[in-house]
DNA sequence: AGGAGTTTGTGAACGCGGGAACAAAATGGA
DNA sequence: TCCATTTTGTTCCCGCGTTCACAAACTCCT
C-alpha cells in the first residue's frame, strides 16, 4: 500500500542511529535555510556534533543517497531522512497534564514544524479543564478515548505528576496509544509493542553533577569520608 | 577483591551505570517512603524497570554495600548512591531563558529534592527582566558572571531559542561553568573538560515516531501473528 | 580522453555493555 | 554444629556500536 520500496528487504536500522537521525534532520535544515544546496559528510558531521564515519554509516543504513567525489543534496537528503523516521505528514499528539510544564508543551511552536500536531490538552483537575491554554481548550481526562478514536492518535505525551503517571499510562494503552513520551519522574510500565521514552531533567542534572564532583575530586583527591565497611 | 573503603581511586563507574544510578536513587526513596527498610536486587530491579543481574553489576562498581541472602538496606544504599553521585548536598544552578520552558523549570519543586538549588533566573529581553517567576527576581542576562561567582556555581541550563544556544553556552564557559544542560533543539560545541547533555523534545517524538511507523509498516512485513502483543 | 583529486559506502577490528550462570557469603533451623 | 536456603558479587560470553581504513565512484582540469 504505502511507498513499499522494492529495494530494500529487511532493513533493519540500529536503534543508535534512529535516535540520531533526528539530530542530522535539524542539522539539514539548518543548512538549507542558509542557503547551502549541497554538503559533505564531513559538513554534515560537524554540523551534527558528531564523527564523520559515523554518519556516513548511519546514512548508509537507509540507503545511498550522497554522490561519491561531491557529497549530498541537502533538501534530497533532508526528504529522504524524515521519510525514514516517518515526519513527512505530521502526526497527532495528545498531552496530559496542564500544569507548569504541560503548559510549556502546549505552547511550544517546535511541536508544529517537526512533524506532529498537538490535537488535545488533557487534564484531570476541574479546575484547569475549560481553560484556554495556546489557544486550545483543556478538556477533561475522561475525553481521551474520545480524542484518539476521532484522530487516530498513536502517540501520548504524560506531563502528569509521578503519582498519576502509571494511571495515565494505562489508560492511554487502554484505548490504544503504542507510543508515550513520559516527563514524570517514575518508571511506567507498558505491555510489549507500546514504546516509553522518558525525558527526565533530574536525572541529566545528577549525571552532570556526578561528572561535576569527579572534576572536583581530580584536582582535590577527597572524596567524602565513608562510613566504613560498617 | 576486598571492599576497600571508597577513598580508592581508579574507580571508573561505565557511563551507562552513572545514567541508572539517579533512576536507582528515585527507586530507593520510593521504597523508603513506602516504609520498606531492606529490599533485594530483584525487587529494587523490578522497581527501577531494569534486569537485576544489570542492577547487581552497576551497584557493585559503587562497592559491597549489600548483604548475601538478605539484600540492601535501603536507606544505606541510598546514601552510598547519592554520595557516589555527588547530590548529598545541593549544586547551585543557574537557568537561562526565563520563557515558556523557563517557566515551567523555575517552577519546578523537583530541583530541590533532587540535590540542586536554582539560584538564578536570566534573560536577555528586558521585558521580562525584573519579573518575579516562582518568587525569584529575573536578573538581565549580564549579570551572569557575578552570580557564577558568588554562588559558585557549576552548572547552567539552557533555555533560550536554538540561535542563543551557542552563544549563551560560550558566554558560561568563559566565566567557568563546565556542565551544561541543554534545552535548545541545538548542537552546542564546547571545550574539553565541559560536559554538555541536551533534553530534546522533538528527538523523543521523532524517535517514537519512527517505530511508530514500523509498527504500521509491519503488517505487511511482519511474520504471521507474533504481532506487537505477547 | 585520462589522470588527479574528492568523497562516499563498507568491511573489519575492537571495545563496551548486557545477561546468564555460578561461586561465595550470610541467615536460620534442626 | 552443620546443612539448606537465600541472595549478592563476579566471571564469562555474546552482540551491538564505534572507528579506522580503503576501494569504488564521481568531478574537474589539462
Ligand atoms: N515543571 C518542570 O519544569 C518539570 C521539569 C521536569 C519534570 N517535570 C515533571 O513533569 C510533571 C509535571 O510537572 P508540572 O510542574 O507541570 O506539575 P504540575 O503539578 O504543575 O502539573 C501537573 C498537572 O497534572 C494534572 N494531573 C494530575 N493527575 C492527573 C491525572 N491522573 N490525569 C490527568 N491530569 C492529572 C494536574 O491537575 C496538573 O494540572 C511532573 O511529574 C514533574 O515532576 C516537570
Ligand atoms: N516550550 C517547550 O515546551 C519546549 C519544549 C522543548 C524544547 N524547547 C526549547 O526550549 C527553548 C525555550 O523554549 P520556550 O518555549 O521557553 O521559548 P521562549 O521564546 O518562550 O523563551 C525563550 C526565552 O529566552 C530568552 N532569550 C533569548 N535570547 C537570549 C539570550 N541570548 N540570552 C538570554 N536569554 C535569551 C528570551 O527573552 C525568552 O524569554 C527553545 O529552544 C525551545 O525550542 C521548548
Amino acid at each position: 500500500m504505502t511507498t513499499r520500496s522494492s529495494t530494500d528487504a529487511a532493513r533493519v536500522i540500529p536503534e543508535a542511529t534512529v535516535a540520531r537521525l533526528p539530530v542530522y534532520l535539524r542539522a539539514l535544515t539548518a543548512l538549507a535555510d542558509s542557503g547551502i544546496r549541497t554538503c559533505s559528510s564531513e559538513d554534515l558531521a560537524t554540523a551534527a556534533g558528531v564523527n564523520s564515519a559515523k554518519l556516513r554509516k548511519d546514512l548508509s543504513y537507509l540507503g545511498s543517497y550522497g554522490t561519491r567525489g561531491v557529497g549530498y543534496d541537502v533538501d534530497y537528503l533532508r526528504y529522504q531522512i524524515a521519510r525514514e523516521i516517518g515526519v513527512t505528514q505530521d502526526w497527532p499528539v495528545v498531552i496530559v497534564g496542564i500544569g507548569n510544564l504541560g503548559h510549556a508543551l502546549a505552547n511550544y511552536s517546535g511541536f508544529r514544524s517537526r512533524g506532529f500536531r498537538v490535537v488535545a490538552l488533557l487534564d484531570a483537575d476541574p479546575g484547569i479543564v475549560g481553560q484556554t491554554v495556546a489557544g486550545v481548550v483543556v478538556r477533561p481526562f475522561d475525553d481521551l478515548e474520545e480524542i484518539v478514536r476521532e484522530h487516530d492518535v498513536a502517540i501520548g505525551v504524560i506531563a502528569t505528576p509521578a503519582v498519576a503517571a502509571q494511571d495515565v499510562a494505562d489508560r492511554m494503552v487502554a484505548i490504544g496509544i503504542t507510543s508515550i513520551l513520559n516527563f514524570a519522574p517514575a518508571v511506567v510500565a507498558v505491555p510489549e509493542g507500546v514504546d516509553v521514552r522518558k525525558v527526565d531533567l533530574s536525572i541529566e542534572l545528577q549525571i552532570l553533577a556526578y561528572h561535576e564532583q569527579r572534576k572536583a575530586n581530580g584536582a582535590d583527591a577527597a572524596p567524602a569520608t565513608d562510613g566504613g565497611a560498617a
